[in-house]
DNA sequence: TTAGAAAGTCAG
DNA sequence: CATCGCTGACTTTCTAA
């Protein structure tokens, strides 16, 4: 339904087959582990730098004042017992009190708050740290923890939550204020003057308030508190003059809520980033590289607090533009999602990250944490400079030299524009524009700025080149977005370097020619790659190289624009000091703002010197406490993922969101439940969870927001229930709309909302179900049969079924899976060519012209497979070409509709392109199974779909589950323990001669030199098979390496067998249920159209089902024989007579 | 205490 | 004309037993 992006170029799909060939190619990560070496580099770094040129702020006081000996003899610093919490506890309140000690001795001013034991709440204004230094100054003591055991005299709090407010009842709660004004009149001031207004509260504060709504709260003060806020700020100002020395800090501070710049509650916390200009660097050779980049200017609260947008206003006073225009409009989401980028952006990415999951699993792969045993991890972050505008300009050129963004409004010079910049290029940054910057803004920044339209087919067209270069050479490869990825070149460098021929001519050429200027190997490699991918794209790329994941991110940063930067561990602590928490990725601006108040500083170095892991797991909790710490280190752990079970599945809207009434409201619910039904299909998922997000209009935020058609400041309210396993549109608003209205919010003010489903499962494809249930003759088909024979023919392969355009699809549709299964084969039967049926499937749901053209070569009518409910037509289509290759195709068709071109273009069918990828490529790196690509889901978290689909339905469920958590489990443990796994010396040593015989291989398979019989490609593969074969569950497990799949692409003949056996031994002594035969002769049928034909199973099937009626009654012999006359039949048309 | 729901954060 | 503030993963916090 939402229009996907279109795809103006055939181009692009002689690319996706390109990009695919290069999937075959591809030698697939295993899920790496971080080399020891790379974590002890990081380790023996010195930890904490001594920061000479920095002026002592009193937290860094504190810290300069721990190292001393002298008092650390005390018995506040005795060592503790591992497990003696009590005395720990204990231990850390006398040592904190020793240096609050310290300080106040140096520091004492006036004994205002002398007596006063001070709990510091959450974050404040002015900041933790300024606050206990004012504390400490004039007489008070600062409590570090709340724990009822130490005597406290009051909490100094913002804002609290509920569940605060009853914890804190007890106590006198005050606002920052209260401090801030006893030190200002140095007399200690009456506390209830200054109570925290949360404590007021009954109980029904909304839960939390975003960030913007304090900064409108902290301007709706009183008078009185007005007074206060504006000491609140001086404090903030002192603070900032006397003890941070943050020169190049000052662009986050408090000011910035008062600026023009960020315009959504996400964005709000999401400001575009800031580069320093102390790491950029200026050795750029581009004759157009620009000056070092001024900081951003800040975001304005005009854009959130100020008034709403008056055009806006007037334009919604029109009830038929609002009609037409809004979220009320019924087309308002197709459209919608085919304009917004980050719809795009969501969805490339997932696109891309399914390709790059089929490549990788499709390859033979020899495991990767073997092959890097005892070698150092290199890791390339490659990220095409200002993305969008670099597309662009391919075709304007003559912009180049001028500053450019890509935005959707159109070139003129209003300042008012509340359009969102997505991209801009680095001139344009030189004057402040960021990502993300509203236009006028940007206007107002760079009056001469170029705005240019999206053309989001040539991004997406762009990036598989891009991905197509780097599936073709990296040794592991996860995708981070459209124009960004993260790759393992270990293997290939060390390839490189060892001088073995690459497979990639050009690439080792290249890495010859810049290895003499390069600093080092990697930087000539990543030089390399960057002249490869400008060649294919027309773009300009930056390489980051690191050690990990995000060294390799930071390094892209000093990269750009148009560079590469190696971050060699001996550069890592110069290079991490002075950069600002906020450059580690995964460090938005709720956490950078979090350590401000904290510690009173954003530098890396700076928070690394003023605490330590324990106070930053206290402060953000266990994991984020530990994951922090590491990234102040330049650590991570994390691998590299090709390859995610995805957990949710979603759509989110919130822009355009203008509802006047509930039956509004209603429909409006219904047709994002549909998008999401949509969505979970083409994933043939299913789920059992469902949770809706409604954005409500803050109560003080005015009715237009100030970003036109936005949102604006909202309170959001998330809801889920259970629900039985589904993807049915009217299942999900059934579950939806009841947790939509049970929040009670006006439909006026509905400004946003998101559906998705959770606890996900593979859907049980009904074609699939002839393999299911094959064996069972449950009673109820029996039953069913009176029904099936009056409602068609008999389902025989001589029964007639009337051309598709004039069957009432509605009732094919209520018909028993098997009959419909039957009646879809025999549509199917009609097909003249595969390809045709292939790319059919491919883009199911796309309306109008191109679903004709799908509809044309089936002998259906397009009228009535548009009229058929969107599963129904999917599941028709799909029955069209069901062994189809290339799932991959299909999802990226999914976003991305046919040409007419495109049809036509690709004649080949694609299996023969699957076959025709590399001819001279060894059969092991051959492309697997087609139907392992089909199944992304099940491929996701390596169960072998064949055999998924052959257990029963309640088993599947378990086993998914279980396959999941497994997943889970296993992603947690990768996370969470980099280190190699402890071995016995012998298994060690096995451990790498298979190493060493995988490493071998893997260079010579890439080499694609050697044939089948190469005795170290077979050891490689015993080695594989060896490991895999020994769990008894193994046949629910996809080998790693596929071959044993090549080998037997499809069910194990004995499956077939069995499950034969029992159907025959169920009902052998009567007549068998016509159903039932009809299935199996749609199994085998389907053994016909796979490409290649499973000619074994089908013949060994015939023979096995002739060897059991032998001596059986008639109407099996009569099955038998019609079985075996018509897929003898299909077997003579489809490979001419090969097996007759 | 703990499981599950809700809320918050982050990236591009 | 405006304008297209998505999406999924992950963590923490709250709540109901
Ligand atoms: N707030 C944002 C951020 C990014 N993008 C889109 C446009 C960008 O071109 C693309 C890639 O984002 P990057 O963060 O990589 O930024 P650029 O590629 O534009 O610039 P650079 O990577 O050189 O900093 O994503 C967007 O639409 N909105």
């Amino acid at each position: 339904m939402a229009a996907p992006p279109h795809s103006s170029s055939s181009q692009l799909f002689s690319d996706d087959s390109s990009l695919l060939e290069a999937l075959a190619h591809v030698v697939t990560p295993q899920a790496s582990k971080a080399a020891p070496q790379t974590v002890h580099a990081v380790d023996s770094a010195p930890s904490s730098p001594t920061l000479t040129d920095a002026p002592p702020s009193p937290a860094a006081e504190a810290h300069a004042r721990k190292s001393p000996a002298s008092y650390m003899e005390g018995e506040a610093y005795s060592g503790v017992e591992f497990g003696e919490w009590g005395q720990y506890m204990r231990n850390k309140r006398a040592k904190l009190r020793v240096q609050q000690d310290a300080i106040r001795e140096r520091h004492c001013v006036s004994d205002a708050l002398q007596g006063c034991v001070i709990y510091i709440n959450g974050r404040t204004q002015p900041p933790y740290a300024e606050l206990r230094r004012m504390i400490m100054e004039h007489g008070g003591q600062v409590l570090p923890y709340l724990d009822q055991k130490g005597p406290c005299t009051h909490i100094v709090a913002s804002s609290l939550t509920p569940r605060k407010v009853e914890a804190f009842r007890r106590y006198r709660v005050v606002l920052p204020s209260w401090i801030v004004e006893c030190c200002r009149v140095r007399k200690k001031v009456d506390w209830t003057l200054w109570r925290c207004p949360s404590m007021d509260v009954q109980g029904h504060a909304p839960l939390f308030e975003k960030r913007e709504e304090h900064a409108a709260k902290a301007v709706q003060r009183t008078a009185w508190r007005a007074q206060s806020v504006e000491n609140d700020m001086r404090s903030v100002q002192l603070a900032m003059e006397k003890a941070e020395h943050e020169s190049d800090d000052v662009q986050q501070s408090t000011e910035c809520e008062l600026n023009d710049g960020a315009h959504t509650p996400a964005a709000f916390h999401q400001r575009t980033a800031i580069p320093s200009d102390a790491q950029h660097d200026a050795r750029k050779q581009l004759s157009s590289s620009p000056p070092p980049l001024p900081p951003a200017h800040s975001p304005s609260s005009a854009y959130y607090t100020g008034a709403g947008n008056q055009h806006a206003a007037s334009l919604m006073a029109s009830p038929s533009w609002r009609a037409e225009h809004t979220a009320a409009n019924s087309e308002f989401l197709n459209g919608y999602y085919a304009s917004s980028r980050l719809h795009h952006l969501s969805t490339w990415k997932s696109n891309l990250q399914d390709l790059v999951a089929q490549a990788t699993t499709e390859s033979a792969r020899p495991p990767m944490d073997a092959l890097l045993h005892g070698m150092a991890r290199v890791i390339m972050h490659v990220d095409f400079d200002s993305f969008f505008v670099n597309v662009s300009l391919r075709s304007h050129s003559e912009l180049r030299t001028k500053p450019v963004a890509v935005c959707h409004a159109r070139q003129g010079d209003s300042v008012s524009s509340t359009s969102e910049i997505a991209s801009c290029n680095y001139i344009a940054r030189s004057f402040g524009v960021r990502n993300g910057t509203s236009l006028g803004h940007a206007r107002k920044l760079c009056p001469d700025i170029h705005t240019l339209p999206y053309m989001f087919d040539a991004y997406y067209d762009t990036s598989l080149r891009f991905y197509t270069l780097l599936t073709r050479v990296a040794d592991a490869l996860e995708v981070a977005s459209v124009d960004e990825a993260l790759i393992d070149v270990s293997c290939l460098l060390a390839s490189l370097q060892s001088g073995v021929c690459s497979t990639e001519p050009a690439l080792h050429s290249a890495y010859e020619m810049h290895l003499p200027t390069s600093p080092t190997a990697a930087h000539a490699l990543a030089e390399a790659l960057r002249d490869m991918i400008c060649d294919a794209t027309q773009c300009t790329a930056s390489i980051g190289i690191g050690a990990n994941v995000l060294q390799a991110r930071l390094a892209t940063r000093r990269a750009k624009p148009n560079g590469a930067f190696h971050l060699e561990a001996h550069a890592l602590e110069s290079f991490m000091a002075p950069l600002q928490v906020r450059d580690l990725w995964g460090v938005g601006w709720s956490l950078c703002d979090r350590f401000h108040s904290w510690l009173g500083t954003r530098k890396v170095g700076e928070i690394i010197a003023r605490t330590d892991e324990a106070h930053l797991v206290r402060q953000f909790g266990p994991k984020m406490g530990k994951t922090l710490w590491d990234k102040l280190h330049a650590r991570d752990t994390s691998t590299l993922q090709a390859a995610r079970a995805r957990a949710s599945v979603g759509a989110h809207i919130s822009w355009g969101v203008r509802l006047s009434d509930t039956p509004q409201l209603v429909a409006f619910v219904e047709r994002v439940c549909a998008e999401v039904a949509q969505r979970a299909s083409r994933l043939e998922l299913v789920g059992a969870q469902l949770s809706v997000q409604v954005m409500q209009r803050a109560k003080d935020a005015p009715t237009e927001a100030p970003k036109f058609l936005g949102h604006g400041r909202c309170t959001t309210h998330h809801r889920s229930s259970k629900l039985h396993p589904t993807c049915e549109a009217r299942a999900l608003m059934h579950a939806a709309w009841p947790l939509v209205q049970s929040l009670r919010i006006p439909p006026q003010d509905v400004r946003g909302l998101a559906v998705s489903l959770q606890r996900l499962q593979p859907m049980l494809r009904r074609m699939e179900q002839p393999r299911l249930a094959f064996p069972v003759l449950p009673s109820a088909d029996a039953a069913l049969e009176g029904s099936e024979a009056s409602a068609s023919s008999p389902p025989s392969p001589s029964f007639h079924i009337p051309p598709a355009s004039q069957l009432d699809l509605d009732t094919v549709a209520q018909l028993p899976p098997a009959m419909r299964a039957c009646i879809e084969a025999r549509i199917e039967q009609n097909v003249m060519g595969a390809s045709a049926a292939h790319f059919a499937a491919q883009a199911p749901h796309v309306p109008s012209a191109s679903l004709e053209a799908q509809a044309a070569p089936l002998g259906l009518d397009a009228e009535v497979l548009a009229q058929l409910p969107t599963p129904l037509r999917h599941e028709i289509l799909h029955a069209a070409a069901p062994q189809t290759p290339h799932r991959t195709a299909k999802r990226h068709a999914s976003s991305s509709p046919r040409t007419p071109g495109f049809g036509q273009k690709c004649k080949k069918s694609p299996a023969r392109r699957a076959h025709s990828v590399s001819p001279a490529k060894h059969a092991t790196l051959a492309v697997s199974p087609p139907k392992n690509s089909a199944f992304p889901a099940l491929h996701a978290l390596a169960i072998d779909p064949d055999v998924f689909y052959a257990l029963p339905a309640h088993v599947q469920a378990d086993v998914y589950a279980e396959h999941m958590a497994a997943h889970t489990h296993k992603t947690k443990l990768r996370k969470e323990k980099a280190k190699a796994p402890e071995r016995t010396a012998a298994q060690r040593r096995r451990h790498e001669a298979e190493a060493a015989v995988q490493y071998e291989a893997n260079i010579r398979l890439r080499g694609a030199r050697f044939p089948d019989s190469d005795p170290v490609v077979q050891e490689a593969k015993k080695c594989v098979g060896e490991s895999v074969g020994r769990d008894p569950r193994a046949s629910l497990v996809s080998a790693p390496s596929t071959h044993t799949g090549m080998l037997h692409p499809y069910l194990p003949l004995a499956t077939f067998r069995d499950a034969v056996r029992d159907w025959y031994a169920t009902c052998g002594h009567a007549a068998p249920n016509p159903a039932d035969v009809a299935r199996f002769e749609c199994v085998l049928l389907a053994c016909v159209r796979a490409q290649p034909p499973a000619l074994g199973t089908i013949s060994g099937m015939l023979a096995w089902l002739a060897y059991l009626v032998e001596n059986g009654v008639p109407a099996w012999k009569e099955a038998y024989a019609r079985v075996d006359s018509a897929v003898k039949e299909a077997v003579v048309a489809h490979v001419r007579g090969r097996l007759a």
